[in-house]
DNA sequence: TGTTTCAACGTTAACGTTAACTTTTTACCT
DNA sequence: AGGTAAAAAGTTAACGTTAACGTTGAAACA
């Protein structure tokens, strides 16, 4: 077996010269439509395979943005991808996605790795990085989308919404229904940062109200499912049995708290409310459904590619770099909804 | 602002060579260890990093494999990716993404984008191609695994498992338990090939039965979602009110049509059957418990990962390059187990 | 008819790294 | 000390494409 044809196979099968070949497979260069269709025709039938490492070292472009994103599992952060993915394409960008395990030394070592294939753009979840990701970010010399969060001290542009408020919006919806004994269920991992904002935004809408911002449930290490809802109750029912409502970190503990709790005979929302973060498609198809807040995950893929094609296009930069947006409650049966 | 720095700039400051930086940057190469950390220490101090491009095409070798998935947004092909992922990098190899959005034509363009970058293995999920993109996984000279499915005509390796076969399981499951009246749903969609095979299991599973097999509930293209589910006991309710089970051809849509029964009052199991395929979490934690059909997506990127280190190892070709899975029928309380 | 213009295509060199080979240095002998 | 092998480092050229510039020929003008 010889060796996978070049460009230069296909030129000199096509009787013209490797840059011509270059050109037929752009669009918008100036060949003559018949010179294009024989190239590619010629290529197609000996099976030329362009050779984009050798396209990106020669033109410095290569034609995608990266993108880091805590799990694939987690269907928020796969629909942003998704948004993201559709709105840089209709641009000729491709997307290329790593995976965090929502960590930020994870994401660090990600990042890097990353940046080595030259992405035109990085896009992160979140807004807290090690030191060493920062310097990279900052030195990159790309636009650097920083989502799903507001950070302290954003490294370029952001759209995002603070985790933290919005958990205290839950709270407050939770207070005002009546509720004292109200208890927090997420990771106790400081590393996935937005579970942690989540959770401090629980403790500081506690104290403001007055009440007790101790009763927080640890089920370990990001991503929470389904099972550790269901293990949060046991935590619950044992430590603060007299519990009228649970906020969670994400629908998956919800939903898997809400059935643990149905299974036991409590009723949801009469015994024991019960309020999920993420508005899946589960949260809307439970029985009972559940309350939940709705982070615009579509929405914040689709305004990063924006973003993100502008910049490229050479736009002047806004004068405010932060887009944020505004999670809103979606309130169901689950807290009386 | 200066251009970024390369590897001559390291080599100048470190006092050595190019080729020293770049050996300093592999692993067990001749470098001294005081030599390496002098040389990354250098790099990372004026903030090098790696042109993975250049190194592509000079060494040809992208230390990457590709995989078309049909959709981020479904768990279980995410738990494939994800396992794959993770036995590819113990070796060395990243994984790159690419969604075919459950369709063969999007599938010929991505796996051409895909080669371009000249994976050193391509995965895909399926074993239907159109004739162009077998073209090209056959010229590709490269190992491909095609999983999900046991293809007619194997491309190369194959892991996978019978989806006819798995649905008509289910079916039998159904007719065993004493219903007649079975119903299938599922996308009406044949670019979703797996989809399609279901479909076809559920038939031939009931031709064999002697039972009516035109009860199929066509609920638009793939994905299926809890909402299609929803719909479509509409659907059945209209057409076939007498309908005593109903085989879906994913957890999401069972779970959808099951709420949907419940919210209408009709008990499930007892007036009605559903089971789901996939076990997803949800079919564990939903109320009543789901039947559904055990795909060992894990296990299948497990497997094609070991498939693909082995190959590129220089092992032995197996006697059967067909790797065979057996789902299994997992019977919960929806289907009165 | 000579000049201008521009579409269409060709030529040359370079992108940043590393394979393959060569040279120097070090370690270990007798 | 002299010799030898192995470790550590250097040199050269090449990977396949395309930016930048150069050439050609035909149409469009005065």
């Amino acid at each position: 077996m010889k060796s996978p044809p070049k460009m230069k196979d296909v030129a000199r099968l096509a009787g013209v010269s490797p840059m011509t070949v270059s050109r037929a497979f752009k669009r918008d260069s100036s060949v003559k439509e018949s010179t294009r269709e024989r190239v590619l025709k010629v290529a197609r039938e000996i099976g030329y395979i362009f050779d984009s490492a050798a396209s990106t070292l020669r033109s410095q472009k290569t034609g995608f943005v990266a993108a880091t994103i805590p799990s694939l599992y987690n269907a928020n952060f796969s629909e942003t991808a998704g948004a993201l993915s559709e709105g840089l394409e209709a641009h000729g960008l491709q997307l290329l996605l790593g995976f965090t395990a929502y960590s930020v030394a994870e994401e660090e070592v990600l990042i890097e790795q990353l940046l080595r294939r030259r992405p035109e753009a990085l896009v992160v979840t979140g807004g807290r990085h090690t030191d060493a990701a920062r310097e990279m970010l900052i030195n990159a010399d790309i636009p650097v989308v920083e989502t799903w969060d507001i950070p302290e001290h954003p490294i370029d542009r952001v759209v995002g919404f603070s985790n933290a408020g919005a958990m205290a919006d839950m709270v407050r919806h939770l207070a005002e229904l009546g509720h004292r004994k109200i208890c927090f269920v997420g990771g106790d991992d400081s590393e996935d940062t937005r579970g942690a904002d989540r959770r401090a935004g629980y403790q500081a809408a506690m104290r403001n109200l007055g009440l007790d911002a101790g009763r927080t449930i640890g089920i370990g290490r990001a991503p929470s499912e389904m099972a550790d809802g269901e293990r949060a109750l046991d935590i619950i029912l044992d430590r603060y049995p007299d519990t009228d409502a649970v906020a969670c970190v994400a629908d998956p503990v919800a939903f898997g708290l809400m059935t643990a709790c149905l299974r036991r005979g409590m009723r949801v929302p009469e015994d024991i409310c019960v309020s999920g973060f993420g508005n899946y498609d589960l949260s809307q198809h439970a029985m009972p459904t559940m309350t939940s807040i709705e982070p615009n995950a579509g929405q914040i893929g689709k305004l990063t590619a924006d973003v993100i094609v502008g910049i490229l296009a050479g736009d002047a930069a806004p004068d405010d770099p932060v887009i944020q947006l505004r999670p809103e409650l979606q309130i169901r049966q689950s807290t009386g909804g």
